[in-house]
DNA sequence: AACTTTGTTCAAAAAAACTTGAACAAAATG
DNA sequence: CATTTTGTTCAAGTTTTTTTGAACAAAGTT
């Protein structure tokens, strides 16, 4: 059993600014959005950081993540900067504040549409360069079964990569109703 | 400049079957591959070993995987069975062989549904019941302002999930053109 | 039964990914 | 212009994930 003095060196937030520590469900929200951030790759800094902005019913500046979530400023940083990237999070202007504050993007259609364009397209574009190259590399073959064996199977590779591209506007279309690209974002609705 | 007897030191893929090493075009096929896996966050290994079956005439053992790829007698086990598990590869019985020999799952739809039946279905189930989870905390929230907007969160966060469950049959029918459960694989066709 | 072949398991080693915090840059303030 | 505020960068530390290989189990052979 531990000492009662034990309470002086427990580890725990301490409150500093006055918005402090993170309550029940805001925890355990968090929590969704870590579990989220990991099933498509996202460190957990990151769902950390998106998780609060969800949670808040204001913007929230870089301190407030820092203090609050009880993690580094480089994480916070390099978290934010991901977040922007993607979309994710809009740097918010707090009149009488120089800091920068984050609301969190609310649409899933745009969530999902920045998730892909940053981290699916680059991949299915560089996808298909390398697919040229691989067909190069099979007219160098020697025999002409296994030449006409791996440009089979590049065929179906290919198909795969053209079936992708294709799936992408449709789950844009069903989460949302407008097509992929060239799409402005339509303004302050609570279009979620 | 190396001493010429390095070449005995050299650790170099030693050629001990009747098939051998990687000629070019496998191996950048199965750099895609591994690239693949990495996007849906599988180990470097299990892109490998569904590569080379992917790009292999025959059915391959659990021998001919380990010394072409040249990686550990462990990383074909264990990443064969987390394929198996997946329906990425069936195991493909060879006359005159104790050998287990593996072929690639060549439909597109069937290795998504694979990838989503165990990777992503656990996660939106157990998710349903963490939102509920969170719906409770929320009731124990103080003030009643906080409270609205929780659950408002809370509403768009089940609308999210709600959204992705009836994404999943529309991808899997773009697909292929069969709903998502229920379905008993078609024979042998070259369905991809 | 002893031996061989085939594949799995799991603890330890290696590699990769993430986080931290101190040093730094940029811009506002006095 | 010196100082403070705010945020970024990046090398080093930490944690997590992946790979390895030796020990083991299961099943087939002689």
């Amino acid at each position: 059993m531990g000492h009662f003095l034990d309470l002086f060196r427990m580890k725990m937030p301490v409150k500093q600014s006055d918005t402090p520590i993170l309550s029940a469900w805001e925890t355990s929200m968090i929590d969704v959005f870590v579990r989220a951030a990991g099933l498509i790759g996202l460190p957990r800094s990151i769902g950390e950081i998106y998780g609060l902005l969800f949670c808040s019913p204001k913007a929230l500046s870089f301190d407030e993540l820092v203090e609050r979530l009880q993690i580094s400023k480089g994480s916070v940083s390099q978290g934010l900067k991901v977040l922007r990237q993607l979309g994710a999070v809009k740097l918010h202007y707090v009149p009488g504040s120089r800091r920068d504050h984050y609301l969190p993007e609310l649409s899933m259609k745009r969530l999902v549409r920045g998730f892909i364009k940053d981290q699916f397209e680059p991949h299915l574009l560089s996808g298909a360069q390398r697919l040229d190259n691989i067909d190069a590399f099979i007219e160098e073959e020697g025999d002409e079964a296994s030449r006409a064996h791996a440009l089979n199977r590049l065929g179906t590779l290919r198909s795969w990569q053209q079936r992708t591209r294709k799936l992408i506007p449709i789950v844009m279309a069903v989460l949302g109703g407008a097509k992929f690209f060239d799409k402005e974002p339509t303004d302050e609705e609570t279009i979620i």
